[in-house]
DNA sequence: CTTCAATTTGTACATATGTACAAATGATAT
DNA sequence: ATATCATTTGTACATATGTACAAATTGAAG
């Protein structure tokens, strides 16, 4: 069956957002995009706002239960190394990429949150913070435990050089292939979510002072972890 | 000497646009906390997207220099871990901490262009191609002497990784602070350009096929590098 | 077919915005 | 002091935007 317009709406407005931001983007262009009328915006969601509103509780549930259930998956992984990767794996896959047509993921909501965030516009900061990523906390948590003795410090600032450089690669993929002199596809987002996963992987593991179970022990000269040892 | 209101504009400009973006902050708003009339803006910049270009004239150039300039030192340094640490080092300070008067640098700046990068705006769009930042392939040359062997893939997500890091921490440091219940301080810049510099050391590290100099060899068991072998 | 509610369309309105420009003001040199 | 130029102010204008609402259309139940 035909999707409603209400739903086409959504969608325009997801896209359009996500390429352009919050402000930029008049109801007159989501209305054209969809195919509808502006009026027809004011009838279904009332307001700009609420229609931004709608489209986070559309999208955040379906896509933090996605992650919780990786994640879930993720921590009966027996072996720390693996365990961290397939946790990093839970936490940036679902953004990149959407599974199921309605695990709410994929990249344009993630950029679309991550063009919102840098725009700080107050109707989105409000609802940002009502649909606040509780899967977060839960990560770091699993993190911790694969990298034994690893301060607080440096795991919080990872988790959010993680979300910015998944935010960032989805924000201006372009300049990884003009950096490449096009030899590096920006726009592919398997390879920019494996290139999270292991990158965010090696800064994560540098964070533990145990050695390396598997090696003998990797002491690269690390400069001391900073204040909270 | 008093600044002159040129100045006191551009100065504005940036705070607002730092703060809010580029759509959603009005010539009225700057001219107001400039203290001055709407029509001088005009008078001296002639249009809204001429004001930006200033801005970025009048930072991008002494930014680049003093990168340049940090990273001249750091290339001299012979151990290669302590180089790339301090090559990292030379990209991410003059964009967190403006060292004097002149060098373009901060913050403030920054995360303009963090929130302009994001929001897309067409003007915008082509005043930063026109500034493209020069110093990144340098940066990457420098890092890849470091890290032997590193697929050129590998490279330039990280530098792209690093990027995004640097302009999410100034975008939301709220986060960070929420994220660890208020024991750590997301606004610390110093604290912040300290864990990327040690983050992305970690993850550009990795990329190494070569065992660390220093120590015997750190192997984890890294799951293969992807296509770019 | 008729009725009635749900939806869609068209339009109006108050407000905000970038830009243009004439008048007022200020400073500087002769 | 006067003339000349640079700056600042005030205002006007065309356009765009979010929202409200009445009229038109649609679709299903009786």
């Amino acid at each position: 069956m035909r999707p409603s317009i209400r739903d086409t709406l959504l969608k325009s407005a997801v896209t359009l957002f996500a390429l352009s931001g919050y402000n930029a983007v008049s109801l007159r262009d989501i209305a054209k995009a969809a195919g509808a009328n502006v009026g027809s915006i004011t009838y279904h969601f009332g307001s700009k706002a609420n229609l931004l509103r709608e489209i986070y509780d559309r999208h955040t549930k379906p896509m933090n239960a996605r992650r919780r259930e990786l994640l879930g998956e993720a921590r009966r992984i027996s072996n720390p190394e693996e365990r961290l990767m397939a946790i990093l794996r839970a936490y940036v896959v679902p953004a990149f990429i959407s599974s199921s047509e309605g695990d709410g993921g994929g990249a344009e909501f993630t950029r679309m949150r991550a063009v919102l965030s840098a725009e700080g516009n107050s109707d989105a900061r409000a609802i940002i913070a009502d649909a606040f990523d509780e899967t977060s906390h839960a990560f770091i948590d699993a993190v911790a435990e694969c990298v034994p003795g690893a301060p607080l410090e440096g795991l919080v600032w990872r988790s959010q050089f993680l979300l910015g450089s998944l935010y960032y690669a989805l924000i201006n993929p372009e300049r990884v292939t003009r950096l490449s002199g096009g030899v590096i596809d920006g726009n592919d987002r398997e390879a920019a979510a494996d290139q999270i996963v292991k990158a965010s992987y090696a800064s994560f593991r540098s964070l533990s002072v145990e050695p390396a179970k598997v090696d003998a022990g990797s002491h690269i000269p690390e400069p001391a972890q900073g204040k909270t040892a």
